[in-house]
DNA sequence: CCAGGATGAGACATCTGTGTCTCATCTGGG
DNA sequence: CCCAGATGAGACACAGATGTCTCATCCTGG
């Protein structure tokens, strides 16, 4: 009755998203089958995780394209991004902080693609004067990461409700803390603003 | 001679942090002494992660203290908190991620104190008007802790100047990714927000 | 100068997780 | 109905890390 491979991976990353070290035995009985099994699927651990790594990373390509992060204005596919990714959210947070380990190793590709389009999004944002130009679009790619893993682990612990997921991480993300039109206090020089769709009252 | 048993702390720190799977001999290594003089000092791992964590605690109280956060505006108040912990931050990144493993242990009373400071302080913000009131104050506090692990991981990383440390974290944890100005799109409900910097108590 | 305390180096036993293999069992297709 | 393929259970050896202990050495204070 082959084993659903695919199963068998999600259950391995519902367990390793709450307990990181899980072993080969508990991944095992979290996904229902023996260690024996678990084996014959995967040769062993590393190659779980990079398994992991592209299920995760397929999850997020297909994210990316069901939010359609080229159309309409930045902020809105943003907003469709965090919608898109949250399944993977808890999927992400793993891999997140598991990369860390990784020193040395060439980090999948697929990574370097993921950042690059989710970079291009805050680039277009940048562009057309959306977004701000004082936060590199690498960083903000990073904070969103941070933000999804934050999200997922406050959600799992139960320290905040699934329902706010979405609003928690794009509000936060795109308006950040401030009240709108709370005047910045110690702001980074934020050009006149070459300005573009919207309204944009200026600041200061 | 005896060893000094902050340092070797911050020894083992500098290098947990980077490479939080490290071996109790590669932390010795690290901190200059023998393993079996690392034993010495502390249990065993268990132990020296437990030291970790009261001294990550005890250099956050401390920046807490530095930061003043209950003085002036709340803004000001969390850029000196992020100005003030960004010593710490590499070590935070580690305890962070760390916590997460700690399934049902309870976790170290010292982390809940530092919550419900920074929670005032964000909880002080929403009641005068600077913070927006549909991100709760655990909320931000959680995000807080993860854009600095972020922000962590991109400077080590060498994805991002350690000169922008403050700002990039700040800056978007306080005022977002969207430029000042742009009106939100699918926001919640927010007052019309009065003026500026100083005191206004208001609030529906 | 000498004794006590601390350290470094390394031996050792133990433990845990891993990877491999065997064998009985089960199931589905021919 | 019968066989091939897949699975579960468990034995085994191995590697890496850990915790403990011993012994020589090195300060440092008295």
């Amino acid at each position: 009755m082959a084993v659903d491979r695919d199963q068998v991976l999600r259950g391995a990353a519902a367990l390793l998203t709450r307990k990181s070290t899980a072993t080969m035995d508990e991944v095992a009985k979290a996904a229902g089958i023996s260690r024996a099994t678990l084996h014959r699927h995967f040769a062993g651990r590393d190659a779980l995780v990079r398994a992991l790594e592209a299920l995760g990373i397929a999850e997020c390509e297909t994210a990316l394209d069901a939010a359609r992060l080229d159309e309409g204005p930045a902020p809105d596919a943003a907003r469709r991004l965090v919608r898109e990714i949250e399944p993977a959210a808890g999927l992400l947070a793993f891999l997140y902080t598991e990369n860390q380990l990784f020193e040395g190793e060439e980090l999948h590709h697929g990574w370097t693609r993921l950042d690059d389009r989710i970079s291009d999004l805050f680039r277009r944002g940048q562009l057309s004067g959306e977004f701000r130009i004082d936060l590199t679009p690498a960083w903000l790619t990073e904070a969103l990461f941070g933000l999804l893993a934050s999200g997922a682990w406050m959600v799992q612990s139960g320290k905040g409700a699934p329902k706010d997921f979405q609003h928690m991480i794009a509000e936060l993300l795109l308006g950040g803390a401030l009240r709108p039109g709370q005047a910045p206090h110690s702001p980074a020089p934020q050009n006149p603003a070459p300005q573009s769709s919207a309204t944009q009252i200026e600041e200061s």
